[in-house]
Parts: structure tokens; sequence; C-alpha cells
DNA sequence: TATTGTTATACTCTATAACTATA
DNA sequence: TATAGTTATAGAGTATAACAATA
């Protein structure tokens, strides 16, 4: 069946950048944008993997090594993420999320979360289930950012952190 | 039932990056990368709205005048856009599809499309039905690019143009 | 010599502010 | 004076290539 697959696939292309504009724009809407979505991304990562070596963010995140080396730079740089070099092996380097990283990623989450909640805010108690299940058969497909969080049954945990 | 959309708004945080991710990465892939995906966008909605105006792409798109104007140039100077002046309002700028414009158009949409249909590929065809349908109803709710097209029966249209 | 990161450079995307040309 | 668009300028994201330090 092929014929499915390849309309999901246009429809899979006319709302990803729309999502993808949403979530932006409405981040940035708090005025100082606090964080960009790669940005996000990354405290996310470090987030998941304490002490993340800087390559195993640049792979997941889907970047090269000098891209992932800026992102983490200017977050660095904030004071939200924190640079070690790993003992064992100097050339690794070791990046952990600050309190103040914590903090800002907490805000900002709850922030992005808020975002898609209020536009799913109409669909009904079905709906939202089945988008749910659905959505969690794409995470699988496309690989998700957060692979080693509970998925349900715990919402916005570090919201209230 | 506020939980709900709370989780589906958590697996759409990060799904939507990670999509966009994949496209963008996978539209750069063959070398000259023959369009980004705003440019792309561009070009749809132009497709979609002949002798639109340059303030309803920018609307369509979720952009700033300036930032429209940008990329509107860019395809022009590559001759795959042509802008007019409208004779009853000289202010406005009528932009439309050239027949290059066109082609390249076809040939993104089909590589683009590809891409998200590769992933699916996995998938039942119950599954794809009920992704099929759960998509339509977030391009509802967050306003699809291609809202003039026929969603369904009409797979990629323009492909084979 | 191979690997991990960083620096240098360049281009696109996007924004805000200032400007031009119409109305 | 108000509106449609453009130009100027700036910052973030990303890429490739060249470099540094360590293995």
């Amino acid at each position: 069946m092929r014929e499915g697959a390849q309309n999901c696939a246009e429809r899979l292309l006319n709302l990803t950048p729309r999502l993808m504009q949403t979530l932006r724009v409405e981040m940035r809407a708090g005025r100082p944008p606090e964080l960009t979505v790669p940005q996000f991304r990354s405290l996310v990562f470090y987030e998941n993997h304490p002490r993340g070596a800087l390559s195993a963010a640049a792979e997941h995140l889907g970047l090269g090594m000098p891209s992932a080396s800026k992102v983490v730079e200017s977050l660095v740089a904030r004071g939200l993420l924190k640079r070690n070099h790993n003992s064992r092996d100097r050339r690794r380097v070791d990046v952990t999320l600050t309190p103040a990283g914590e903090d800002v990623l907490s805000r900002s989450r709850a922030a992005a979360t808020a975002v898609f909640t209020r536009r799913l805010a109409g669909l009904t108690p079905l709906e939202l289930e089945v988008l749910f299940a659905v959505l969690g058969r794409l995470q699988e497909i496309v690989g998700a950012d957060d692979a080693g969080r509970p998925p349900i049954g715990d919402v916005a945990p570090s919201t209230d952190k």
C-alpha cells in the first residue's frame, strides 16, 4: 500500500514546517527570546545524557560537530551548560546542565508545551488518545529527542522542579 | 481532559524538530541543494496563489515582509518566480511561478515526499489510515500550506506534471 | 595516523529599523 | 498620512575546510 504512505508523507511535508514555525515564533514571543529551538534541544539532550560527549549531542541532534560546538558554546557562555575535559581521554569534552540551565529548560519546556497544548485543546479525548498513539509511532520511526524519558503518566515533570 | 492534550503536546514538541531536521538534511542531500525548506514553501504558496501579493505570502508563511521579500528575491534571481507590479495598485507586487519554478517545485516535492514515504514504509495499512486522518486534524488546527489543494484521492498530482 | 573538538569562513533565515514608492 | 515593498544591518543556524590537541 504505497498510496497510503505517500498521502501521509504529503501531509507530513505540509505540516512539519508549519508546526516548526508555530514553535519558533511562540518560543520567541517572550520578548528576550529565552531559547531558540536548537538551544532548547541541546539542553534537553544534556538533561537526558549528563556528562554526554559533544559528539554524542551532534549525532543525536543531527548536526555536524562544528554546529554542535557553536550551540553548546553559546549556552556555556550564558551559564546554562558546563564543559569539562574527560580525564580518561582528554580530547573528549563532557557537557552537563548547570542549575541555571535546568531552570531555564524547565520554564522553556513548559512554555513550549503550552503552545501545542493550546492548539490541541479543541480535540476530543478520543482524538487525543489516537493522536498520542500515532505520535508515539512516529517517534519510533524518526527517533525522538527524549528517548530516555518516561513517555506517559509523568507530565512535564521538570516544570515544577 | 487536559492531561491528554499535554501529553500529546510533549510528543509533538519532541517530534517536530526531528521531522524538520530530517526534511532539511535530506532536501540538501542532493548536493547542489536545490531548494531550502523556506524556498520550497514559498514556491508551494505561489503555486496555490498565482499572482499572489508578497504580503499574502509573508502572512501565510509566518514571516515578516522583509524575510518574505528576501526569499522571493532569491527565487526570482534563479528564475523560479516572476515579480510584476499590480496595475491597479502599483505598490503591490504580484508573484507567479515560472515554468522553471514549476519544474523545480515538482522535482523537489517528489524528493521531499519520498523522504517521508520511506520512513513510513514500515507502517501497516491501518496505521497509515489512522495517521492520515490524524494529520488531517492537525492541519485543520495549525493551518496547512496547501489549503487549496485536493487533500485525497489525488496523490502527488504535480509530481508527474 | 586517527579521533575529538575548535576556529575560520560563508550562506541562508529571520528580525527590526529605516527608506522608497505609491495611495 | 498610511500602506506595500525594499534595503540595511545584525544575530542565529548550519556547512565545509583547516587547525589543535590527544590517543
